[in-house]
RNA sequence: GGGCGUAUAGCUCAGUUGGUUAGAGCGCGUCGCUGAUAACGACGAGGUCCCAAGUUCGAAUCUUGGUACGCCCA
């Protein structure tokens, strides 16, 4: 017996026990360990951070990264999982700081940096147990008690290698740059950190009036949106291509100068006339001095000049330069120059320094502290956020006349992407970098070598990426991360980088490590790990080499999180101070995915630091790589949105239903999930209500995967009925309930092993397929074509043409071969052969179909697995995830009848369509239809499987016909693929040229001599078959039917001999109905007694009396009232009504 | 402002190297079928394939130029 579900199963129930039943048996420590001699496949784990919930967007990453393991597992491949988590980095402090109430350096410092990070280790771990509950409901096979974790010693000793590989090499350096800086948190951004914070802010934009020295009354009208950045301003600069005019402002009876394009902008500003006096280009406008608006530095240094290198001299600062980044898009075509607040600034000035002797030049003016306050060189500013000072600063300049215009102006600004109040200003800062500019052709041939899914990820976005590269901002002058192992000669400078805690405190006369052992002292719990963080490790400090009685000490600065997350595919392991072997094992990976977002987070990190510590270029000595690496595959994720419903009062339904259900009236919206609008679904709730496998499969079967995915609720559930169902209801609804009323069982099989192909011969009534009727070998044939296509697809990535494949399948499966097969199982001789043929052709589509889905839906396919094997009393495989995925077998691949039986489907759909048409209802048997093929090359085969169409259409003969004239008009269509290159211009003519000639004569001459000749516009074309095509288009009037390539023609004549046959079939279905409702079982026989109210239907049950018996289990079947009490249903049949009258007879169908 | 992507039915999306009747699922409507019933089948309505120009015998598909949206960057 198989053991029958409920009719209503619980999907999500039933995926906790075999969630259960994984765990009890170990079923992925098996799957791994029997896979062992087999070919690695290598998977990286892109570490998640784990103090942040999960939401959907994660799902679908973790669905795909246990698909295509899973699926290499099946297939023979050994495929190692090892879970990861992101520790470190300005999120975990942040959290931590929201906990604490604080919010600045300072206030950290003041709380303490010990507790700080002790804290913040702690909170890493926060959402852990929902991340790993999410892992496991969600069927993500990894190993999450073996996970790496950036915060461990190995995996910081790791990293330090790798760092200290690169600073020998001189590719880590100290630079100064202008960076974006967070001032508050007192520290520098990664460009992808800057990138996740950009907002959309007004901002002042103010017209300055610059005073020349050397013109009278005349002013350079400077642009700026950063009034705070004034005080420190240097240079004014001007584009030299561009024209420039001077115009008369009559308010102010001051000349003024800017770019010639902006006259009528800037006039429309002031809102009056400004008369040109005169023009010039900028290069004449370029060496002009003029008085800045704040004259902090002015005072001093204004009329300062130093020594060209060119010869003479020239004043330093305060004069007209050239930058080509001017433009006059906007502004007024002169910008306000204060180089310690951007980057191309900082440029200028560098240049500008370039152009003077040794130290004559420019220095930096920066009248800023880290802080982002003023600076006491501002004395009216001082202390005061430079944000705040923008107002202040505009109202003095327009108290001294010096502001021109003022407006707000709107566009995109960064904030720090943790605290988003707080935004970002360039600033100067020392810094450590990593050189990869140097490696940018190095990273540009290995991308070349990945496959990237969607392929223009490689030449699109990260390929740009790549050629717009920059070196890496490497350091964060903050508390929590990896601390940068550099330790520099307090006399000297000179610094050396340290790869581990041994080497360290072997120095020479290491000192320092007292520290951290008596925090440990103090409190025993205190992780390992934490004496290679701050503060501990700043405490070791050791005699320089460099001079006698100097010491060397570590650099403050900690590391950009993301070089930890690139530098997984070694530092999982502790490679190189451990975990050699494995390293050299699983490097690199043939699989990796993430989301888009990653371009520049993880997907570049791991490319950069693998290229530059393995590359073709890499180190001497060095074991190089060759690419790609460290990864070979990788599948990029769309973004995921959100679908939901709103009403007026921003109130959120998730459903359609809900929204229906809302009082008041509600519109759909799409867009990015919140956690504030909580505008998803919460994924566990989707398990509780739908189960883990609707979701994957909803992810893998809907899309691909790399376009934008909206999780919807509503589309999650419809992927219940569109496929699991249906399978379902073919195993639990069909199979298993027949089965076990017909007591099949392939219990027989003694060594059932993974119910292979050829491990099902020698059960109890197996036939080889030969003997077999055709919809057997049909559905096989089915099965491994679609195992072809599934296989090839998934070995490209290619999940979505995988699942629509398996889909179609089942579909097959239960609409077509079930559905056609249902008289073979309700046959009453239980041994018969047509029906274990039956039987054993379906268990095997099932079993396989489990194994093929397991991968996708590995609950359900366990689900079905289990129940299927467990007659075997464990003599089959435990689990459908230890078994080998099943390939095709080209022996049952049968083309020609796929291609027959997708012909026979056809026409009976068409048929279907015709009693339509007709208004004939299928249960109305008819006399016959003709069908009409296009090419009659299959016509012999059809006629062969006549019955199955006669009981699909309801009909008593099918006939055929090539001749059909009087029903259908033939129209010949030219092969336009095949006739293009020859014909050419003549097609649009040779297409009417068919269309108004007699098609069927052309047809019968082409059948005759095989040719057939046109003359179109005076030029004789020969024609063959192949050349033309025919279409049929059925006459008016016949209760007919059109597909692509037959028409099917229905026989509407009604005898009364059909129409009594038809009645027989409305009692069959109004007996089975009560039979139903008197929740009969299947298998009970009954006494029926009918009582019809006219002859004719009297007459129909008493002509089918037999059919009726045989369909509803009647043992005796009487038109009477009958003698025991029992109540009648009262039905209407056709246009007489019945009485029917049952009792369950005691003895089964046995 | 630059890069990348997307635009096809009410919704979500397929659409192979250009080939003349553009598909699927869902939703909607009509009808049918049913001892597979949280199903199933047939049919229907619903499309300027974003717009324009071009290449071609032929364009949803190729080229160019726009427009809109999304993401990334400045």
């Amino acid at each position: 017996m198989f053991r029958p579900f409920e009719n209503n199963p619980s999907f999500p129930k039933q995926e906790e026990a075999i969630l259960e039943f994984w765990r009890d048996q170990s079923i992925y420590d098996q799957s791994l360990a029997q896979r062992s001699g087999g070919p690695r496949y290598v998977f990286f784990e892109g570490p998640p951070t784990a103090n942040g919930k999960p939401h959907p967007g994660h799902c679908l990453t973790r669905a795909i990264k246990d698909l295509f393991p899973r699926y290499k597992t099946m297939r023979g491949y050994y495929c190692e999982r090892k879970a990861g988590w992101d520790t470190h980095g300005l999120p975990v402090e942040v959290e931590v700081c929201k906990e604490l109430g604080i919010h600045s350096k300072e206030e950290i410092e003041e709380f303490g940096v010990e507790p700080f990070i002790q804290k913040c280790q702690q909170s890493v771990w926060q959402y852990m147990q929902e991340w790993e509950r999410l892992t496991e409901r969600l069927g993500f096979w990894v190993k999450l008690d073996e996970a790496y974790v950036t915060y461990h010693q190995t995996y910081v000793e790791s990293v330090w290698w790798s760092l200290k590989n690169l600073f020998d090499r001189g590719l880590l350096y100290q630079g100064h740059k202008i960076i974006w800086w967070w001032a508050q948190g007192g520290t520098a951004l990664s460009s992808g950190e800057v990138g996740q914070g950009y907002k959309t802010v007004m901002d002042p934009s103010v017209y300055v009036l610059f005073p020349l020295l050397d013109r009278e009354n005349t002013s350079l009208l400077v642009w700026t949106t950063t009034p705070w950045t004034l005080p420190s301003n240097q240079f004014a600069a001007v584009n030299e291509n561009i024209e420039y005019v001077t115009v008369h402002d009559p308010e102010l009876d001051q000349n003024i100068i800017f770019a010639r394009d902006l006259v009528e902008t800037i006039s429309h500003k002031v809102k009056r006339e400004l008369e040109i006096i005169s023009t010039e280009m900028g290069s004449e406008l370029v060496g002009q001095r003029y008085q800045p608006p704040f004259d902090y530095y002015y005072k001093s240094q204004g009329n300062q000049t130093g020594e060209l290198v060119d010869g003479g001299s020239q004043h330093v600062a305060w004069r007209v330069t050239s930058a080509n980044f001017v433009t006059t898009e906007s502004g007024s075509g002169a910008v306000h120059e204060a180089p310690a607040f951007g980057e191309v600034d900082y440029e200028l000035l560098v240049t500008e320094q370039a152009r003077f002797k040794n130290g004559q030049g420019p220095q930096m003016i920066c009248a800023v502290g880290p802080n982002g306050k003023f600076t006491s060189e501002a004395s009216d500013y001082e202390g005061q956020w430079v944000k705040d000072a923008d107002k202040p600063i505009a109202r003095r300049l327009k108290e001294e006349g010096k502001l021109y215009h003022q407006e707000q102006y709107q566009h995109e600004y960064p904030f720090c992407w943790r605290a988003d109040d707080d935004p970002l200003i360039q600033y100067p800062r020392e810094s450590w970098f990593v050189r990869t500019t140097q490696f940018k052709d190095q990273m540009l041939a290995n991308n070349q070598k990945i496959n990237w899914l969607p392929e223009h990820i490689k030449d699109g976005r990260f390929g740009n990426f790549l050629e717009s590269n920059v070196d890496w901002a490497l350091s964060r002058e903050r508390y929590w991360g990896t601390p940068l192992p550099i330790w520099v000669c307090e006399s000297t400078g000179r610094a050396e980088a340290i790869d581990s805690w041994d080497k360290l405190v072997s120095k020479p006369g290491a000192r320092g490590m007292d520290v951290w052992e008596a925090a440990k002292a103090d409190n025993p719990n205190l992780p390992d790990d934490l004496k290679v963080h701050k503060p501990y490790i700043d405490h070791v400090t050791y005699d320089s080499p460099f001079e006698t009685g100097a010491r060397m000490r570590r650099v403050p600065e900690v590391i950009d999180c993301w070089y930890d997350s690139g530098a997984m595919p070694f530092a999982q392991w502790g490679y190189p101070h451990r975990g050699q072997e494995q390293f050299k094992a699983q490097f690199p990976a043939d699989f990796i995915s993430e989301a888009l977002d990653q371009t520049r987070g993880w997907f570049y990190s791991q490319l950069a630091i693998s290229t530059l510590l393995f590359g073709e270029d890499a180190a001497e000595g060095h074991e190089t790589v060759p690419y790609p690496h460290p990864f070979r595959n990788c599948i990029v994720l769309g973004l995921m949105l959100s679908e939901w419903w709103e009403d007026k009062d921003k109130n959120i339904y998730l459903t359609p239903e809900e929204a229906k259900a809302a009082p008041s009236s509600t519109t759909q919206t799409v867009g990015k999930m919140s956690k504030s609008l909580r505008n998803y679904r919460a994924p566990q709730e989707i398990f509780d209500h739908y189960g883990a496998d609707a979701l994957r499969w909803y992810f893998f079967a809907k899309q691909p995967p790399w376009t934008s995915i909206q999780y919807s609720e509503r589309q999650i559930k419809e992927s219940i009925p569109e496929f699991l169902l249906r399978l379902w209801n073919v195993y639990n609804g069909f199979f298993v309930q027949y089965a076990n009323l017909d007591g099949f069982s392939p219990s027989s099989l003694t060594d059932p092993g993974q119910l292979a192909e050829g491990d099902f011969v020698g059960g109890e009534g197996y036939r080889p397929l030969d003997r077999r009727s055709e919809l057997d070998r049909w559905i096989l044939s089915e099965l491994h074509q679609t195992l072809d296509i599934v296989i090839r697809a998934m070995d490209q990535y290619d999940n979505y043409s995988a699942c629509t494949r398996i889909s179609s399948f089942v579909d097959a499966l239960s609409n077509w071969y079930v559905r056609r097969s249902r008289d073979r199982f309700w046959s009453k001789d239980k041994r018969s052969p047509d029906k274990l043929d039956a039987y054993w052709t379906l268990y095997e589509c099932l079993t396989t179909t489990a194994k093929m889905v397991a991968p996708f839906v590995p609950f359900m396919a366990e689900t079905i697995w289990q129940n299927l094997t467990s007659v075997f009393d464990g003599r089959a495989t435990a689990s459908v995830h230890l078994c080998d995925y099943p390939t095709p077998n080209p022996d049952k691949i049968d083309e020609a009848l796929s291609r027959r039986m997708g012909l026979l489907r056809e026409i009976a759909s068409s048929g279907l369509s015709a009693r339509m048409n007709a208004k004939l209802k299928v249960r109305q048997p008819l006399s016959g239809v003709t069908v009409v093929l296009n090419d009659p090359v299959d016509q012999d085969w059809l006629e062969a499987h006549g019955e199955l169409l006669k009981t699909e259409l309801n009909v008593q003969s099918v006939t055929y016909t090539t001749d059909a004239g009087e029903f259908v008009t033939y129209q010949i269509v030219p092969n336009f693929k095949r006739l293009g290159p020859r014909v050419g211009r003549l097609m649009p003519k040779l297409k009417q040229a068919f269309q108004q000639a007699n098609g069927a004569a052309i047809l019968s001459e082409l059948t005759q001599n095989n040719q057939v000749s046109l003359v179109v516009d005076g030029e004789a074309i020969e024609l063959d078959q192949d050349d033309v095509e025919v279409r049929l288009q059925a006459n008016e009037g016949w209760a007919a039917a059109q597909g692509p390539q037959a028409v099917i023609v229905l026989a509407t004549e009604l005898t009364p001999e059909l129409i009594r046959s038809g009645l027989a079939r409305d009692v069959n279905r109004l007996v089975q109905e009560r039979r139903k409702g008197l929740d009969l079982e299947r298998s009970d026989r009954i006494d029926l007694y009918l009582v019809a109210d006219s002859d004719e239907l009297h007459q129909a049950i008493t002509e089918n009396a037999e059919y009726l018996k045989r369909e509803t289990l009647a043992r005796i079947l009487v038109q009477e009232t009958p003698d025991f009490s029992v109540e009648s249903e009262d039905c209407k049949v056709g246009e007489g009504s019945l009485k029917i009258y049952m009792q369950v007879t005691g003895g089964t169908d046995a």
